[in-house]
DNA sequence: CTGAAAGCGCTAACAA
DNA sequence: TTGTTAGCGCTTTCAG
């Protein structure tokens, strides 16, 4: 019984580190401070001790004097779109590349936004990240006040003042149906996502911009209940079943707008891109597979999380200043489901 | 400038609430502590004051006393596979159910493993869950040393001291081969993942055992250099090509099976499943769509994410458990891509 | 460059 | 039930 404390409950502590080297705690702590000042003899003994001791700084004891926990929140809903995953991968990866971590809230079950950002609050992070569909104000006033970097993903809410960074859906939309109308196509139809949520909205009405300049009508419109495969199928038939049948529809992301082919093909017998044309949003990597060959609306997904971490951990060290806005452009991919020309 | 300090830097702690409320500090922790004990006059007030002056709790002073952090950390790899994003979203959601919070750490770009368990760890997490192809005897060692339950779920490795939640993977292969046996083919290939997984090794082993308990031998075996799309195209692709081509296929999961069918029918011309049989694993939602409706072997994730989190949460209250290992069944999911009868 | 001492915000005995 | 007191493990002035 020659170990510390019983129970494997405590861990070892700088004051172990300390005692066995023979020096100070405060020697311990500058050795694992990045910049502060130390002998090299020292730092030697200290890390030689430490590594022996599996001795580790306590992150909360230091987060409580240093206010900074290196926590980032990341809040997200869309558990269920693949994108979400990449933009998840990227994300962590660009945090830890940063020497933080982080902190994923999952509000997708209708879980209270409010709730989790209260939550996610205590643990005093250093920088958060929404990108679920609902954004309150009251989750940015809360961050203001507690002056904690908030930005705002691939989202653009009306009043929130909050950083932003998205992709141009607006322009996206033009793109789409710009691309339709020079390729021929004249009776087009948009496929949205629920009602309310901005991305949505702001692709539906860039496509209807972009037909009005060229003197064209959406012929219709439909709304999916939400983002997914299903429920772009019922919206897409929906659309076929009705008068009026459109020769190209837009669809506000990549799944429904492969939903939208499967029912095309497999419902109505159409031939794409013969009889009618798809284009999607987000490029996933689905899109790009043999049955789908997708043409779509590309986000710029990774300049997106290069630029919210950034803007964040400049925010971080720098607070006090306004929040930006950073709109990132769309491309075409083109694929098979829009004629060639 | 009545406001307390400036900066915006520091938060409104129990102190301030204390003093506004006229009552101890450690009557403002009662309150905010669940199992506490507090008069109701004394709870109004402090959640009165508590509310206006928007106090909250400090998760990390608080954890330095408790020594729980509820915090759990989950390493994950595969951030390019679909099925992880569903594993997230229950798991994160499974964890917020129980008032814990979710620490990720992504290591699928080649990131440390250990390196990211030590940074993890200076966080001093109440649990933690692996999802990463490669798990170290070194990383369950320093969880035991230090006392953090861990959970290395849909894995089982050899040699590592853990508790291991997994779907009967070896039993999963033999469905398949059964499956395939049954329905009249006889010359089978296994397109598997990377060498090393376990999860591709047993599955494999089962397919390979259930063939040749019907005096059967598998063809040919390849296995894709990542768990990805285009790593199983290629791979399928090297087995077409190849002689002695197989009727059928067994897939270590389903992005592979959906490339190998891809691959049979765009490149090969052949028919599904009349010519060439093919069966996956995990049943992705994307498995279920018309181009696909893949025949799989469905892992039972709910019931795994629950088991795995039951675990964890029992292992923190009662410590020095000895580990447990949970085997669930898979079960066969018919579509059509293996004939009917 | 190094050590001593004073907290960071909170909880947990212990008295009252 | 409530207040007082002593830390949790660490960083950070401030002397030396």
């Amino acid at each position: 019984m020659v170990t510390g404390k019983a129970g494997g409950r405590s861990r070892v502590t700088a004051v172990d580190v300390a005692r066995e080297a023979g020096v100070s705690i405060s020697a311990v702590s500058r050795v694992f401070t990045p910049g502060a000042s130390a002998s090299s003899k020292m730092r030697a003994k200290v890390l030689a001790v430490s590594e022996r001791l599996d001795y580790m700084p306590n992150a909360m004891a230091r987060s409580l004097m240093t206010n900074r926990t290196h926590l980032i929140g990341i809040i997200m809903a869309n558990f269920k779109n693949p994108v979400y995953l990449s933009i998840l991968d990227s994300f962590t990866h660009a945090i830890q590349q940063r020497g933080l971590r982080s902190l994923l809230f999952n509000v997708s079950r209708g879980d209270d936004l409010e709730a989790s950002a209260r939550q996610i609050m205590e643990y005093s992070i250093d920088g958060m990240i929404v990108s679920a569909a609902s954004m309150s104000p009251l989750l940015s006033d809360q961050c203001r006040r507690r002056g904690i970097p908030l930005v705002v993903f691939a989202r653009h809410p009306r009043n929130v003042k909050a950083n932003v960074v998205t992709a141009d859906n607006v322009a996206g939309g033009r793109l789409a149906a710009r691309l339709l109308i020079e390729r021929g196509y004249r009776r087009m139809a948009y496929v949205g996502g629920p009602e309310t949520v901005s991305t949505s909205l702001d692709r539906g009405s860039g496509f209807d911009q972009a037909l009005a300049e060229a003197g064209l009508d959406r012929v219709r419109r439909v709304n999916a209940t939400d983002y997914g495969y299903d429920e772009g199928y019922e919206a897409v038939s929906r659309l076929l079943n009705g008068g009026d049948r459109p020769e190209a529809v837009f669809c506000a992301n990549d799944i429904m707008a492969m939903a939208a082919l499967d029912a095309a093909r497999y419902d109505f017998g159409l031939r794409v891109p013969e009889d009618f044309a798809v284009i999607g949003f987000d490029d996933i990597p689905f899109a790009a597979t043999k049955p789908y060959r997708l043409t779509t609306i590309r986000q710029p997904m990774d300049a997106m999380v290069r630029q919210s971490i950034d803007v964040l951990t400049d925010q971080i060290s720098a607070p006090d200043v306004s929040p930006v806005t950073r709109i990132l452009p769309c491309s075409v991919i083109e694929r098979d489901t829009v004629r060639s020309s």
